[in-house]
DNA sequence: CCTATGACCATAG
DNA sequence: CCTATGGCCATAG
């Protein structure tokens, strides 16, 4: 199957979802867009995003509540201006977890 | 066609 | 906490 723009647009939407404050995981971002067991397509969808983009990819976090994106600086600094500390590249995701 | 490579994940030891 | 394993699947070479 092709990454159609269909299934890239339902990634984005969720992902333009999550709400300021929150974060949620690349796994349940997947899920959430009807595509369960497909992270790594969030993963590299939101690798080719451009710089000058409006959606609030830092949000998206690994499943262990982990940053493990090139751009980790921007990412912690980021979310820090929104009230969540990350230590050692991690935020606790029990906190923070978006659950709709 | 085959192998390698990920902004991943769950489970087991 | 850490490593190993198996699964995931588009893309690149």
């Amino acid at each position: 199957m092709t990454l159609s723009l269909d299934l890239k647009q339902s990634i984005w939407q969720v992902v333009a979802s999550i709400p300021e404050g929150r974060v949620a995981t690349y796994g349940q971002v997947a899920e959430m867009a009807g595509q369960p067991g497909r992270a790594r397509w969030v993963g590299r969808l939101l690798s080719e995003l451009p710089e000058a983009t409006t959606l609030p990819w830092h949000r998206v976090v690994n499943a262990r509540g982990n940053i493990t994106n090139p751009q980790a600086l921007t990412q912690i600094r980021r979310l820090a201006l929104e009230g969540i500390e990350t230590n050692n590249q991690r935020l606790a995701l029990k906190q923070h977890r978006w659950r709709p």
